[in-house]
DNA sequence: GGTTCTGGTTGTATAGTACAACTTAAAGAT
DNA sequence: ATCTTTAAGTTGTACTATACAACCAGAACC
């Protein structure tokens, strides 16, 4: 009966387990881009460019880390910043053309990674999984924001 | 048809999101133990008890970290070291009475949040979900290490 | 009994992060 | 229209988790 508990409980260890070593592990696949840097050159690339502010609602980072963060993504010369065209505070963030190709580089080794490690999971799973996960972090999103 | 590759990218990207968000989350969620704290605790409970060595080993973290984080658990009052019976060099960690109440109170705490989180997902899904990650961790763990 | 290994601590450095104070510009209120 | 409040970013400061290297003490192995 209260497999539900269970259930709960597997996914809470799991799921923290694996952020335990994510970091680490993120390293050890790219040392040149943090997985903070690499996020938020991945989430420009999917947007095409968007605000320091989305980047730090989106990830719930604060404003100084994402400020900082993207100066050291701009001192290596994979961000530009442009002035917003409606808002002169603001600023647009796009990446470079080295950006880019840095960030598919990255992106190829965690695929080739990702695809070693679930080589052998059938796509049916692969499917269910990447819905699940998806849920999850949909529904982890929206609420506790305030 | 490459619905594999885009599973695989969904899974990578949300993983990812979810290891990004995760340590800010527990912050919010218990301030008084931290991520690592807990797991170390949660290790310790679970065992009933375990070297710092074991620690280190079981959550690839150097010995220094782990030692820094059993000092501090100690100050806290909620580990204490007792002599290795056959090794006189090492310690055996184990939970104090009030360790074992605070893990217990931030366990609650978690659970419950997990609970919310993932209340109106049915029975089935939330154990194929455990099922994926557990599978899915345990793949990771294993070969990659060395 | 010396060499090597293992458990643990301490020194030092780095990255990621937050919070608070500040600047500048936009938006709202009167 | 000005005055106040809000929003975007930056910078100062501090803390935490982490690693690596140097070290010490006990164990294990010749």
């Amino acid at each position: 009966m209260p497999d539900r508990d269970a259930s709960l409980e597997t996914i809470q260890r799991e799921l923290t387990a694996f952020a335990r070593r994510a970091r680490a592990a993120a390293a050890r696949l790219h040392p040149e881009l943090s997985l903070v840097s690499y996020t938020l050159l991945a989430h420009l690339e999917e947007q095409g460019g968007c605000r320091a502010t989305d980047l730090a609602a989106h990830y719930l980072l604060d404003k100084s880390t994402v400020s900082r963060q993207i100066a050291a993504l701009e001192r290596l010369g994979l961000v530009e910043r442009l002035p917003a065209p409606e808002d002169q505070r603001a600023q647009v963030l796009h990446l470079t053309a080295r950006g880019a190709e840095t960030l598919a580089q990255v992106a190829a080794n965690r695929r080739d990674a990702f695809r070693e490690r679930l080589g052998d999971w059938d796509g049916a799973d692969l499917d269910r999984f990447a819905a699940y996960l998806l849920r999850y972090n949909t529904s982890a999103r929206m609420p506790g924001r305030r």
